[in-house]
DNA sequence: CTGGCTGCAAATAATTTGCATACAA
DNA sequence: TTGTATGCAAATTATTTGCAGCCAG
């Protein structure tokens, strides 16, 4: 039952590793730092620009195009998540190590912050789509759009003060 | 209870015409154009590009910024939803005229195609969400990965041919 | 009329690619 | 050693913007 909540780093960038070495690719310093921050930071979902501003601290000589290709071959590996909420660039989210990596998002509308929850009732929906659809579901995304809890009190104290 | 499936698409186009008048925009010959092709491809998800190659027909003189500029206009007044697949670029998609809209996709990961199905068993987890985490659900955009059912039949021969 | 709208071309922004060199296994 | 990976710069792709003229209301 060990999620990767349980795992230090060092441990899950050994994890990654041996999916790297598996499928014949090397576990370089531009890659191993690159995992660092996306571990050190894995609520976030960064641009691969951020990305790149992160390592750089670390291993200045970096380049923009290596992150980029990192994060398209941790994304091959299904180590992150490759998504776009609609601003001009892809963000990236890492997935948890049993696969499973169903958390969702709230998107404020109003502040663009993106929370993360974990959850899961969309089993029985899945199922359903199988069922009807006869469409093998092997992943999912759900997002939601709407007013951050701090937004909302925003709102309401500029009401209370215009009302 | 009339939905947008009820009514003819030059209903929909001056339904829609009052939206733009409203905020003190106007219709012009090539947003017209613009909406009749979405309106009758209501099941596709085009990218700009290819929205415009099909206004293109019906009005050769056309610009692609003008498309933009309209898909953008037309997301705004919510007659459309921007959204992103992956693929590099964004696509389009009517939204229902009652702003329910809550179609979801099914991506198949094999042929790439989207399917769309109107569906809504998400009410009870939005009222969750609310109330678990303060977050006012104004939208949801919920899309399934997996592999479609002509997909599945191809497969299914293959590994018959196979093994 | 006249302010919004358009087409065009140039400007941005994100991402990809070619290539000579560097380095992990 | 040797093929993979990297950094850089140039190329590509999607989208935006400036501007002079155009047209719907």
């Amino acid at each position: 039952m060990a999620s990767n909540r349980d795992k230090s780093i060092s441990e899950q960038i050994n994890d990654i590793k041996k999916h790297l070495v598996a499928k014949g690719y090397k576990l370089t310093q531009q890659r191993e730092v690159t995992l660092r921050v996306l571990l050190e930071h894995e609520k976030d979902h960064f641009s691969a620009e951020e990305v790149f501003l992160l390592v750089k601290e670390q291993f200045p000589e970096i380049g923009l195009a290596t992150v980029y290709r990192t994060l398209e071959l941790l994304s091959d590996l299904q180590v992150v998540e490759k998504i776009n909420f609609g601003d001009g660039a892809a963000r990236f989210d890492l997935r948890s190590t049993d696969g499973s990596h169903h958390h969702h998002h709230l998107i404020c509308t109003e502040c663009g912050t993106v929370e993360e929850i974990m959850e899961d009732g969309l089993l029985r929906l899945e199922q359903q789509i199988e069922r009807q659809y006869g469409f093998a579901v092997t992943d999912h995304r759900l997002d939601f759009q709407g007013v951050c809890k701090e937004c909302r009190a925003k709102q309401a104290l500029n009401e209370q003060a215009a009302g």
